[in-house]
DNA sequence: GGTGTAGGTTTCCTTTAGGAAACCAGTTTC
DNA sequence: GAAACTGGTTTCCTAAAGGAAACCTACACC
């Protein structure tokens, strides 16, 4: 019936326009990376730049940047000698935890699937 | 107590790598949708066309590629004619759809909190 | 006053992604 | 035999992403 139908098709788009609204946020090679990085502890920029395997300061800083500017971390400077700068995800920024969650237990199933296939071979 | 702490960080870098695998096979623009758009249906081409806003053909051509040498996504000439093609997930595509869904989920949290707060402005 | 550290920014450069449009092959319909 | 449709590929081009290295500020230590 063509009510169905109607209402598969907009079930359908208000789906793909979720995901890509999401996809934009968390665009570019890095973000979804720092998030990662930041949903176990609160990290300092060092550490970060040491936890993200590869990640040049200007990246990471600009990231950061993005991030802080859609509300998912917190940029703090603390009183320290010589300053330290502390980032963390804001309770925003951990409601993206069960996204990260479902990448990373793919990743490991993939893993896995990939190293049996080449025993294989 | 230095156990637990290795533990955390091998936890933590186990994580990274697996989102990192993840990132690796769902890179660029494109993938995610592409498969966020086959995860209700099958679609021809130029199906995938009209239902992913925006992207052109030779772009898509090229990312039906690298899922489908993943092994996402199936590609079946029909014997039809003019011929047909169609693209399906596989069901190891399928197992995506998890991560598919808390992108969309996400996604539409977050809209409603951006309307939210325009609308407070 | 030289060295070191944290946290960046700036500059310069290369690579890649991606878009637009033309083109093509096979088949059908007019 | 011209036009139209599917499913692409090819070419050409631009914009954006990203990397490396130098530089900068503020403070501390010695």
């Amino acid at each position: 019936m063509a009510e169905k139908e109607n209402l598969d098709k907009a079930v359908c788009s208000v789906h793909h326009m979720a995901v890509r609204d999401t996809m934009d946020i968390l665009n570019g090679k890095w973000k979804i990376r720092i998030i990662a990085s930041l949903s176990f502890h609160k990290k300092r920029f060092m550490e970060l730049i040491a936890d993200i395997d590869g990640i040049a300061a200007k990246m990471l800083s600009k990231e950061l940047q993005e991030l802080e500017m859609n509300g998912l971390v917190t940029r703090s400077v603390l009183n320290t000698k010589p300053i330290t700068v502390e980032y963390e995800l804001t309770p925003y920024g951990h409601t993206l935890k069960p996204v990260i969650n479902e990448m990373a237990a793919w990743g490991m199933k993939h893993r896995k699937k990939v190293m049996k296939g080449s025993a294989l071979k």
